[in-house]
DNA sequence: CTGAAAGCGCTTACAG
DNA sequence: CTGAAAGCGCTTACAG
């Protein structure tokens, strides 16, 4: 059972009425309405309001309006870099129209993404934005009362009535083929690794439909997950006879993974093996060595699912927006020799 | 000016109350004070709730207790997997008493971390954790109410009453100098880079220690901060005459960067040079080499604020635990030769 | 333009 | 053990 903590109470809206000389409705639309209330009048009671330091509560703001300014992203691993940079963008984006960003991690639970919904709705949130971990059955969203006020940042199947941002998979995984085959690879594999979203699968199917293009011969890894998913698929190539000499990795995580355990079987990147990754983290222009990769415009996801979920409160009007990557050349590939 | 939504009402304690034919208060009691209600009723009326898929408004019972269950953990930066694994380690230890965490990220903005507390303030949270930035002036906290509900996650003059967690930076440090010395090294650089923490000069100063102590020559690269700080300080060494065989970095993320810039000037480690990160974070274990680091029990220390805040609360009592960290021994440290 | 009143969804002394 | 009432800190029709 939670302690409580006891409270320094701030003045109330009373006592700033009471020393301002008016009624509470009027302190409440100096702050609430401006324009609702005399120049002077507004001037005095946000003067008086400063001194004795109130500022509202935005909970019972909250419960009389019935809407708040929380709105919850919810990310599956806040320990992946990717969400951090998403986070942190998103952020930005929000308070730049009022809102305050909550952060939920749900792990690989199913049900936790359920529970914040539900939490976040009690707490009157105006939207939600979704990072999803695997596949979203959007019916299960219906349930939590948002309607179409959710943002999903994955592609979700098209028939359903909910906002997304994503990156051009098919675009990204081409520019990294392109490149690699620019280098003069021949032979190049994928590391899937990542969960079950649209997104990871169209960046697979990206890669075998280049495959096939390119009438070479196809080469998946597809066990395990994130950074463990990389060293997997570097155990599976250190032992194999024909190795590829070009790898592209699902993300960064699984990018490090790969070269990190190619690094410790004494195969190096890029001399032996160029390796790319999806993503652009930051962190990789501090791997060893710095990593290519294709880089997800973050930031302006961020911003974009803010305002597809205000697009969505003003006219109920949804969208699909999809974001063009870029490739990021720094010193994980080479050419073949 | 943030948008609301309009959100889908679920059933009102009063209509729960009318279905169950009972008065709200017995509704009330029966979910949280559940033996100020007859088991009978108590049960009917919750079997009655969970039919209408009623659940009470936390924003409401926040309001009228002027308690709420949101803890807010604030960080510098959530794109440093260190605050990615405490946020997840203390999200897990919060919820096992029943408490949200909130995570609240600054950037390197001393007014953000006002801000924050200020407005969780205003949420009635019941306590607050800071994982700050710089250096903390514990007695610009006092402003906003907390008192002594808070824990700082770094070491904090001492003559202030607020409770703290942090890992024994010496014995860190110590540690990796050790294990060092142990390989062979006799010339061992250190890398700052850190925020003005008193971690972060905890560190430093051990390192000075054991220097004097082994009468070896001091090597300290102080500028930049992140991973930047290591790029810095690899190219410092990179154009240094007498190069150390060993560094030690004040934290993964610094290890990283100096990896990665001796690696792009031809430096390999640990063949050439051995590097010794701090935090222990699993990123590390598929770097490139996987880092050998100093483990802060970063679980521990997520599940010991909570239960420091708990203390507080309880009885006022405010504590001081220091970690003790462990060695992990990976593969970026090696013998000299 | 401003005030008085009702009400958002709860909790909790106070009676009974 | 349960009900009726007051009140947490706001907002907003409704009068004036």
């Amino acid at each position: 059972m939670p302690l409580e903590g006891k409270p320094v109470s701030s003045p109330s809206i009373d006592e700033v009425a009471a020393a301002a000389g008016v009624h509470k409705s009027t302190v409440s639309r100096a702050f609430s309405r401006p324009d609702a209330v005399k120049r002077q009048t507004r001037e005095h009671v946000l003067a008086v309001a400063s001194k004795m330091g109130y500022s509202m509560s935005p909970l019972a703001q909250a419960l009389r309006t019935k809407s708040s300014t929380l709105v919850p992203l919810i990310v599956p691993d806040i320990t992946n870099p990717f969400f951090g940079e998403l986070a942190t963008a998103m952020t930005a984006a929000a308070e730049a129209f009022g809102y305050h960003l909550v952060l939920c991690v749900t792990g690989d639970d199913g049900r936790a993404t359920a529970d914040y919904l539900q939490a976040m709705q009690a707490m009157y949130a105006p939207f939600a934005i979704i990072a999803p971990f695997g596949r979203l059955d959007p019916a299960d969203l219906q349930q939590f009362g948002f309607g179409k006020r959710l943002v999903v940042i994955d592609r979700i199947e098209s028939a359903h009535e909910i906002s997304t941002v994503t990156v051009d998979s098919n675009r990204g995984i081409r520019l990294a083929f392109d490149h690699l085959v620019g280098l003069g690879h021949t032979s190049i594999a994928y590391v899937s690794g990542i969960a079950g979203t649209h997104t990871a699968s169209d960046r697979r199917e990206a890669y075998s439909a280049l495959i096939d293009e390119h009438a070479m011969t196809p080469v998946m890894f597809e066990r395990g997950m994130g950074a463990g998913a990389g060293e997997r698929a570097a155990e599976e190539i250190l032992r194999s006879a024909a190795r590829p000499t070009a790898v592209i990795a699902a993300n960064d995580l699984v990018a490090f993974g790969l070269i990190s355990a190619l690094g410790a079987g004494g195969v190096r990147v890029p001399q032996d093996i160029s390796v790319v990754g999806f993503d652009g983290l930051e962190l990789g222009a501090r791997s060893n060595p710095p990593l290519t990769s294709v880089q997800q415009p973050i930031a302006e996801m961020g911003r974009i699912a803010i305002d597809l979920a205000r697009r969505v409160l003003e006219s109920g009007e949804i969208d699909h927006v999809v974001l063009e990557p870029s490739l990021l050349i720094r010193s994980s590939t080479g050419p073949t020799r």
